[in-house]
DNA sequence: TGTAAGTGAATGAACGTTCACTCTCATCAT
DNA sequence: ATGATGAGAGTGAACGTTCATTCACTTACA
């Protein structure tokens, strides 16, 4: 990413550039098995051997088996990042949801993506510490993806009377799903995909007539005036 | 399901009911500590603890963990074929898959089945033998979704230029996915969830005035016409 | 008394992690 | 030039646990 140039910086990146390198070099094995497993099958011997690596070298450059889960989740993290910064800056936010979730779904176009991502997401519902190495990934996408609504609420592309929170947790429960449910089905391909998930999108995010009226409860009118009741879970 | 009266059948039952009931007694421990652990955490000596019984004797009712993982996905089917039976019996399509979205969240609301639920998925992406465990499950689930909506298109409840295989499986991934969220975003309580849910449904289902051009690409009028490319997986 | 129900210690394999060890190579006094 | 030095890179056998499964055995009932 930073450093370009081969002489700029002086000192102690020669050896530490090297570190970084084997440190990728392992994340990527590990996902590689991740995937192909799961956390609890795949066993650091199958890392390492992806890896082509010993046991005890790469004890060298991660402490644990749980520290090289919480270093991918920093690496998703910092990847995500850069679709919602995409997302910030679309004019029409329903217009930026569903390029965003073109590029999510390309993004997952691999074998072992899909799997290591649905992975991620069981693991996370039981055990509390994974829970929390991917809490914040999952709480920023809420953020940025519920800002975008509202902005668009605000400017008149999207239906005011959305519950905003509940439906972006919606949104992304439905991104995840597809993904998990694109390996089983083989004919969800790119191109029908993107097509019916765009219908999706637009439908149920635009402003509507107000001929289906089921919507304006006093839920949901509650979350339109002020800020909503959980904005973000953790308490009740 | 079937056998209901006491002394209707004579013979070779009086013991066969002590032997289901235990059956019965090893699965619904053997969820419990799945949900709890997942499949490779959860080790069979915590079965037996949940069961209250000794490793042994567990072993005369199912011969290995996987056959009761087996027998899991075929309890789960038989639960779940209730549910598509209500939807066919549904006057309009689109009604029947929000109630049955309604008990299927209702069910999902217990502590325990979300997280067996996503474990299965994850596990059914990367082991063969699994998936195959419970493909027949997704297939009928597909198999009844379609069904609906097909007719749902025929009597002008639906709209008819939409891609219904991927729009099923569309539906599908969004349950998987809502069904997973709400372990962790606790602001998604019953109320809130079945409201955006039915809003959602009945925008992305419902005829629409053809204002909204997206649609009716080659892909979807070809699914309309005729039998669709691939109305379940499998093949190519 | 025979058959089904139930026990729990034993088995070998595989797990995450550690550790004593070798190898490589830049450094520097000689 | 040379060879001693020592720190980092890398190895792989070994550790104590835990795993799924088995089996010789006891108990309960008809």
């Amino acid at each position: 990413m930073g450093q370009g140039g081969k002489d700029d910086a002086p000192a102690s990146t020669a050896s530490t550039d090297a570190r970084e390198a084997q440190q990728q070099r392992i994340l990527a094995a590990a996902m590689a098995c991740f995937a192909r497993s799961g956390f609890h099958k795949a066993s650091m011997q199958d890392i390492c051997a992806e890896a082509g690596m010993s046991a005890g070298n790469l004890y060298r450059y991660f402490r644990s088996k749980e520290a090289i889960i919480a270093a991918i989740a920093e690496a998703e993290r910092v990847r995500n990042a850069a679709l919602f910064e995409r997302l910030q800056r679309a004019e029409d936010p329903v217009r930026g949801l569903i390029e965003l979730a073109r590029c999510y779904l390309r993004e997952m176009n691999s074998r072992d993506a899909p799997m290591l991502c649905t992975e991620i997401i069981a693991e996370a519902l039981r055990n509390p510490e994974i829970r929390t190495m991917f809490e914040r990934n999952i709480n920023e996408a809420h953020a940025a993806c519920a800002h975008a609504l509202r902005q668009g609420i605000a400017q008149g592309h999207v239906d005011p009377n959305l519950d905003v929170d509940v439906a972006v947790r919606m949104l992304m429960a439905l991104g995840d799903g597809i993904v998990a449910h694109r390996v089983i089905a083989d004919f969800m391909t790119d191109d029908r995909t993107e097509a019916v998930l765009e219908v999706m999108l637009e439908r149920f995010l635009r402003p509507h007539a107000a001929s289906t009226v089921v919507l304006a409860d006093t839920l949901s009118s509650q979350a339109a005036s002020s800020r909503p009741a959980a904005p973000l879970p953790t308490s009740a």
